[in-house]
DNA sequence: GCCGTTTTCGGCCCGACTGTTTTCAGTCG
C-alpha cells in the first residue's frame, strides 16, 4: 500500500520544478522534474506494483534520483529534498504564478526586493505603486498585475470538454463566415479532446489576415482583448453552462494556406508529441516548426497533417493519440490503432426514463434512439434502494418490462433492451435477489452510496460485484465527477484484472461530467483483454448525443471496433447477451 | 535531471508578442 497515490507524488514532483524555478535553478533541471511528474501521472499500471517489482527507472524521463525521490514519496509519504526546499521560499510565493505576466523571474524579483508571498500583498504593493519601479517592471505591467488579480476571482482554470467546444463551435461558426477564410480548424486540447481545457485555439489559413485578426478580436462573445499582432491574437471569450457564466481564454493564428497543415500540427499538441516530432525531423536532418518542414537538401510539401507524419517515416497519427505516451514509435513500427468511431455505435445501454429520476417515456427514448440510427436501446433504470432516485421495485420491474415488451412488438427499427442500473451495496452484494436479476437482458452494476469507505474496501466491494455472474457491466468505475469530485479510492487495476478474468464489461460513461472510465485506464484495460461499453447515462432524449465524448475517450484511450461491445449489431448483442458474461 | 545510430558530456523545440528596453528578456503556448 502506497502512502502517497501517483497523482499526489506527480503533484509534488511539479511543485518541486517551480520552486527551482523560483529559485533561478538551471531550467532544463526544474524540466526534468515536470517531465518526471508528467511520466507518472500518465502511468497506465499500477505505481505500487511498478516500484515492488523495480520497473520505475524504465519509465522514460524517469532517471536514478527521479527514482529515488519517488520511491521514497511512495514508501514513507514524505520527501526531506521537499521539505527543505519549501523550508526556503514562503508557501504563498506559488500562488504568484498564477497571475498572467508573472513567471518565475518576475516572482523571484517581487519576493527577494519587496517580500511579496501572497496575492494580498501584491495587490497593495501595486496599489502604492512599489512595483512599477523595480528593474524589468514598469507602469504597463503593474497595471496588467492589477488586472489579472481582478480577473483571477471569476476566471476558473479549466472548464469541462463540452463547453470547451460548445464555445469553440460558437466563435468558429463566426469566423467561418468571414471572407478571405480558405481553411479553418481547432486546435489544442480541444481537438485532442481533453476531458478538460484550459483555453480554444483557433487556426485560420488567409491571404489576408488583418481584416480577420480585426473581426476576432470585436466578437460579441469576447469580453476582454489580450494581445493582438498581424498573425496571432489572444482574448477572453465568455460562455453559459447551466446560466452561470464562465470565463476562457481563445487565441487565434493566421497562417498561409501552404503553412495550415504544419501550423494544424504545431498548434493540435500536445506540446510532449511536437518536441517528439522535432526530434525526429532532426534525425532526419529536416528542421520542423509551425511553418515548414525543411533542411538544407529538401522542403517537404504537405497538403495535410498526414503529409507530415510521411514524410517524417510514420503513420498519420489521430489528435486523440497525440500524448506522447507511445504513439511515434507505434506509428514509426506501423502498429497503431484503427480507432473506433461514432458511426460504429449500433445502440447504447446505460439510459434512464421517468420509471425512475430520467426525464422521458420508454417510448420518448426510444424513438430517439432510432432517430439516431441506432438499432438497439438498453434501459438501466435505478434499483430499489436509491429511493432518492425513484428506484424501482420488484413489481414496477415487472410493469415496466411488460411496457418493453409491447413497445418491442409495436415498434419498427429499434430494439429495446430490458436492463437495470442495479446498486452495488456496501458489502458488494446487489439490490435484487437472484429471481429479479434473471429477468434482465444484462445488469449494470454501479456503487451510488458510502463513497468514504477505504480503498480496500471499495475495491474488494466492486470486484465481489463484478464477479456476481450477473453482473454485465460496471457502470461509472470511480464516480468522480470532473472539476466537481474526485472518484471514490479504489484500486482500479485491481478492478480491470477482476473484469478480464471474469468477462465483466466496464463502461465509459459518456457524460462529460464524468467520463470514466478515464482514457489511460481505457488503455490499460485493452492491454488486460476486458471490454469497453460506451453509454451516455441519457436521463432524457437529446442526452444519447452525449455519447460522442464517450468515443472521444475510447480514442484517446487508443480502443478499436472490436474493443467495444455496442459496436456490435443487434443480432450479435442478442446472442451476446443471451450467452451470460459475453467475453 | 535525463539521455545516447553525434553515448558518459553537453545538449535539451521554437517562435510570437509585450514591455521595457536602446537590443533584449520574460512569458506564453
Amino acid at each position: 500500500m502506497l502512502q502517497l497515490d501517483k497523482n499526489e507524488i506527480a503533484a509534488i514532483l511539479e511543485e518541486i520544478g517551480v520552486l527551482l524555478e523560483l529559485k533561478g535553478e538551471n531550467r532544463f533541471r526544474c524540466l526534468a522534474y515536470s517531465k518526471a511528474a508528467r511520466a507518472i501521472s500518465q502511468l497506465e499500471e499500477s505505481l505500487a506494483d511498478v516500484i515492488e517489482e523495480g520497473h520505475l527507472r524504465d519509465i522514460p524521463n524517469i532517471g536514478e534520483v527521479m527514482a529515488d525521490k519517488i520511491t521514497t514519496l511512495a514508501t514513507t509519504g514524505q520527501l526531506p529534498f521537499y521539505d527543505d526546499l519549501k523550508k526556503g521560499m514562503s508557501a504563498g510565493v506559488i500562488n504568484l504564478l498564477r497571475i498572467p505576466a508573472l513567471g518565475p523571474k518576475k516572482v523571484k524579483t517581487l519576493y527577494e526586493e519587496l517580500g511579496i508571498d501572497s496575492l494580498e500583498k501584491l495587490k497593495a504593493a501595486c496599489e502604492a505603486g512599489a512595483i512599477a519601479d523595480l528593474k524589468g517592471f514598469g507602469k504597463k505591467t503593474q497595471d496588467k498585475i492589477l488586472e489579472g488579480l481582478a480577473f483571477l476571482d471569476q476566471q476558473s482554470d479549466r472548464v469541462r470538454i463540452d463547453q470547451g467546444m460548445a464555445v469553440a463551435d460558437a466563435v468558429l461558426a463566426r469566423l467561418k463566415a468571414l471572407p478571405g477564410v480558405k481553411r479553418i480548424e481547432v486546435c489544442g486540447s480541444v481537438r485532442r479532446r481533453k476531458e478538460t481545457v484550459k483555453d480554444i485555439d483557433l487556426l485560420i489559413s488567409s491571404d489576408d489576415p488583418e481584416p480577420i485578426m480585426q473581426a476576432f478580436v470585436s466578437l460579441p462573445m469576447v469580453n476582454k482583448v489580450l494581445g493582438q499582432g498581424p498573425t496571432k491574437s489572444s482574448v477572453i471569450v465568455q460562455g453559459y453552462d447551466a446560466h452561470r457564466r464562465f470565463f476562457l481564454q481563445c487565441d487565434l493564428r493566421v497562417v498561409s494556406d501552404e503553412q495550415f497543415p504544419f501550423a494544424l500540427n504545431y498548434f493540435t499538441g500536445s506540446k510532449e508529441h511536437n518536441v517528439a516530432m522535432r526530434q525526429r525531423a532532426i534525425q532526419h536532418d529536416l528542421k520542423l516548426n509551425e511553418y515548414e518542414l525543411a533542411g538544407p537538401s529538401k522542403t517537404v510539401k504537405a497538403r495535410s497533417e498526414k503529409d507530415i507524419y510521411e514524410a517524417l517515416g510514420l503513420q498519420y497519427v489521430a489528435p486523440e493519440m497525440r500524448e506522447s505516451t507511445g504513439e511515434i514509435a507505434a506509428a514509426e513500427a506501423k502498429t497503431l490503432p484503427t480507432l473506433v468511431t461514432y458511426e460504429d455505435l449500433h445502440g447504447v445501454f446505460h439510459n434512464h426514463t421517468n420509471w425512475s429520476d430520467g426525464g422521458a417515456t420508454l417510448e420518448e427514448m426510444a424513438l430517439a434512439a432510432k432517430a439516431m440510427g441506432w438499432q438497439y436501446l438498453g434501459i438501466a433504470d435505478h434499483s430499489k434502494s436509491l429511493t432518492i432516485a425513484n428506484g424501482l421495485t420488484p413489481e414496477r420491474v415487472r410493469a415496466q418490462q411488460k411496457e418493453m415488451d409491447e413497445l418491442n412488438a409495436r415498434l419498427k427499427g429499434i430494439h429495446l433492451f430490458k436492463g437495470i442500473e442495479c446498486d452495488i451495496l456496501g458489502d458488494g452484494s446487489l439490490d435484487y435477489d437472484e429471481d429479479v436479476l434473471a429477468t434482465f437482458d444484462y445488469v449494470v452494476a454501479s456503487v451510488h452510496s458510502l463513497f468514504k469507505q477505504t480503498e480496500a474496501e471499495m475495491t474488494a466491494r466492486i470486484i465481489k460485484a463484478i464477479r456476481h455472474p450477473r453482473v454485465t457491466m460496471l457502470g461509472h468505475a470511480t464516480g468522480r465527477l470532473i472539476l466537481r469530485r474526485d472518484g471514490y479510492k479504489v484500486n482500479l487495476d485491481a478492478v480491470l484484472k477482476a473484469a478480464a478474468e471474469t468477462g465483466t464489461m466496464i463502461e465509459i460513461n459518456a457524460n462529460p461530467h464524468r467520463l470514466d472510465l478515464d482514457w489511460l485506464h481505457c488503455k490499460r484495460a485493452k492491454s488486460l483483454g476486458v471490454k469497453i461499453v460506451i453509454n451516455p447515462d441519457a436521463h432524457a432524449p437529446e442526452e444519447l448525443g452525449l455519447t460522442r465524448y464517450g468515443i472521444d475517450v475510447a480514442r484517446r484511450g487508443w480502443l478499436e471496433k472490436g474493443d467495444v461491445f455496442n459496436t456490435l449489431p443487434l443480432v450479435q448483442v442478442k446472442r451476446s447477451l443471451a450467452a451470460g458474461k459475453p467475453f
